[in-house]
Order: C-alpha cells, then sequence, then structure tokens
DNA sequence: AAGTATCCATTTA
DNA sequence: TAAATGGATACTT
C-alpha cells in the first residue's frame, strides 16, 4: 500500500487510506512514514482520487482556520474504542476554539482521563483533520504536538488563537 | 516557578 | 491476566 501525496498551500501532506477512508496523514516533513498495514486494493481509484480530494480540501479549509465542511471518511479502526471517543470528541471542538485537555475528558464522561486523553491526542493519526492542535493545557498552555510544535502554532495561529 | 500527586490507557512480562 | 510504565496533565506549595 502507498501513501498518497496530497498537495496543499503548506506544503505536500501524504496520506494513507484504508479500504474504508482514510486512515493516516502525516505532515510534508514528517519523515516517519507509517508503516500501517493496511489495504486499500478493493478501493477503486476513482475513489480513492475523490477521497484525497476531499481530503486536499479539508487541509486546505482547516489551514486557513475555517471550520471543515466536508471531510473524507475517517478510518479510526486503527485506534481503541478509547481513542475513538476522544478523537470523536476533538472533532467537536470549533474552529477558532480551544480546549483542554480536561474539558475533553469531561467530554467523554472521564474528567480525570485527561492524560490519557493527551496519549490519545498523541495517537491520533489524522492530525489537522482532527483538531487535536485545538487542544491545549489548563491555562492556555501550550502543551505539545506530534507534527512538532511548529505545525501546532502555525495551525493555532492561522485560526486567531494566540497561545502561549 | 517548581515539585508532587494522581489517574487512565497502553504496553510489556 | 496481571503488573509496571508513561504522559501533549493538574493541582499544590
Amino acid at each position: 500500500m502507498k501513501a498518497i501525496p496530497v498537495e496543499t498551500s503548506a506544503g505536500t501532506f501524504r496520506a494513507t487510506f484504508s479500504e474504508r477512508g482514510l486512515a493516516r496523514l502525516n505532515f510534508p516533513c514528517a519523515d516517519i512514514s507509517a508503516p500501517l498495514t493496511v489495504d486499500n486494493s478493493s478501493v477503486p481509484e476513482k475513489v480513492l482520487v475523490r477521497w484525497k480530494k476531499l481530503t486536499q480540501a479539508a487541509l486546505e479549509d482547516a489551514l486557513h482556520g475555517r471550520h471543515l465542511a466536508m471531510l473524507p471518511p475517517l478510518d479510526f479502526q486503527n485506534g481503541t474504542d478509547f481513542q475513538r471517543d476522544v478523537w470523536n470528541a476533538l472533532r467537536s471542538i470549533p474552529a477558532g476554539c480551544t480546549r483542554s485537555y480536561a474539558e475533553i475528558a469531561r467530554a467523554i464522561g472521564k474528567p480525570n482521563a485527561f492524560r490519557a486523553v493527551g496519549q490519545a491526542c498523541g495517537a491520533n493519526p489524522i492530525p489537522v483533520l482532527v483538531p487535536c492542535h485545538r487542544v491545549l493545557a489548563a491555562h492556555r498552555k501550550l502543551g505539545g504536538f506530534s507534527g512538532g510544535l511548529d505545525w501546532k502554532k502555525r495551525l493555532l495561529a492561522s485560526e486567531g488563537v494566540e497561545a502561549a
């Protein structure tokens, strides 16, 4: 299976599609290609192209700080149940808004699971589209980012969010 | 500002 | 199946 390059104004992302949708997305400079074992051989090329197109559009929207109107199907099959909940909660964060790990934890019904939430965010295979960058620590502290704090700051800035 | 406590999920034995 | 480790934390001093 092969990662599909997705051209955006911020660079070329690389998307990995499974038969169910977008399974992995990494940043242009992300050297670590996910050794994700997925099979997209059953997916018609037309569909793959469509998904790529949707991914590209979504990325552009995200890079412009806009709400993601249309997303390609996201394949969270790799993640655990809990991670799925977390990522789903992350998706509900409005653009230009930031949320704390504790808030996310509360949102999934486990107020004290904020650390686990952080872990789940770190394990998020689809940055940007799943707004893990909008999640900050308490008191608007920066925290970290899998793709590098550089990207997190950039993404937040594009949404008009000023982080310390 | 720094240190400590706490808690869940994940990973490893 | 159980125990140990880690973490993009939170809270207290």
